[in-house]
DNA sequence: TCAAAAGTGTTTTGTGTACACCCATGC
DNA sequence: GCATGGGTGTACACAAAACACTTTTGA
């Protein structure tokens, strides 16, 4: 659909018809943030549009009459990540009428959470590259805007809700959540303060081993207690205050 | 689109064609606060399909493909409310695959809020009507579930950001204010450390103005600070704690 | 003069934050 | 033995919650 097609609408507005409203396509976009190398990344993919040659989008696919929108966003994440069991949670709809060159896209943006270490499968095929967040300037089409409005939910989620733990291998130390949160917050955190807090919240196991291979005093090793789990299928509404 | 037709599809999934993915209608529900009575309202209509007769609705509409989801909201309100300049907040996507009888429609929930005294236009038109949000229980489609999940929103919005004053008119009492609080969070609240809590804010301007026509000892009316008046042409991400 | 709500402060409790020392380990 | 992070507790500031009496007005 070429812009002067979606201008010829525009003026014959008054005698619309029924399939017009069919004219709009959907598809679903997903930020899929990661964690290493004590950064929090994102996995991108270059764009193969000519309008943002060279620049990096996120990744998505139109959504097909039979699916709902979670399948939609399952199937791009087992497509590009090879990961079943993944956090996923909706964030919002972009839809301006512009925001996709070669026709009316509105999309439905969602966030997931996987552990990077998991992934390295498909990696690196066709330019798909997890990139560091901070460090991120443009996109292509409004998958800037999505990117950030991503994180913003997710700085708001982790305070409340035991979802970091999936960014986490199984075993970790309250070093790395700690590091964790900090990447995810953009702020640095007094270590006495995080574990006291951490330890209120009651979500961690002490699985009584401790790390290795630390150049350095090893830490303990704790595991997110199972029943917090966050099952895909389970989650109805918001969850309320932890 | 019947569900024959949708199981077709799906069985062709392998050859699906590009059109085929234009065969997902996309409408914008708006779940229309308002505030009466000492009781939260939204603003529903009896439902004109033969599937949930009896049962009221949102208001709805499909998508022109020729404009934003917020002009289309928009557009909704100043159909059904007469009201241009309102608060408007969308929420989230809602996309099950059976959530229309009539087809495959993807819709995009929006709440906003009014004054209600200022509506009373068209109303009553089409059974259109004020309805107590807590004393709903079933409606057309996936609305109710829609209705939940904005009013949550809601809940979580008005204690960070000053919005509440859509609902009111331009002068009120804190005791009014008070009373909105409870209606929307459902929960009493003391009068002290609320007035505490809200000077605090430092939202309101003090008009030296009182109530009049109560039986009993008249409030101090004030108004919201004007530069704290939501336009909506501003918002952009959400805004942070107050 | 009575009913109804306005208006107003203090105390207690809990939460967030700032901050420093000794300990265990690998090298 | 030294560098590195692990592990721990206390003091202060601020925010939230509980709580009661006097004042003003209309009827």
């Amino acid at each position: 659909m070429t812009e002067r097609e979606l201008r010829l609408k525009t003026a014959e507005i008054e005698k619309i018809s029924h399939i017009d409203y069919f004219n709009i396509a959907i598809s679903v976009d997903c930020v899929i943030f990661g964690y290493d190398d004590k950064e929090l990344k994102v996995l991108l993919i270059k764009s193969d549009l000519e309008e943002f040659a060279g620049l990096f989008s996120l990744l998505g696919d139109l959504i097909r009459p039979d699916e709902d929108l979670e399948t939609a966003s399952y199937r791009i994440l087992k497509e590009r990540t090879g990961l079943d069991d993944v956090y996923l949670e909706q964030v919002q709809a972009f839809g301006s009428i512009k925001r996709h060159p070669s026709g009316r896209v509105i999309t439905i943006a969602y966030y997931s959470l996987i552990d990077i270490k998991h992934h390295k499968m498909q990696l690196s095929h066709n330019e798909l590259n997890w990139h560091p967040v901070n460090e991120l300037k443009k996109l292509a089409f409004d998958h800037k805007l999505i990117l950030d409005t991503c994180l913003l939910r997710l700085q708001q989620r982790v305070l409340e809700t035991p979802i970091v733990f999936n960014l986490l291998p199984e075993k970790f130390s309250l070093r790395e959540l700690q590091e964790l949160y900090e990447a995810i917050l953009g702020i640095g955190l007094d270590r006495r303060n995080f574990r006291k807090k951490i330890s209120i919240k009651d979500w961690l196991i002490d699985i009584g081993e401790i790390e290795n291979d630390v150049p350095h005093r090893p830490g303990k090793l704790y595991k997110l207690k199972p029943e917090l789990k966050i099952k895909p299928a389970r989650r109805k509404l918001q969850p309320g205050k932890s």
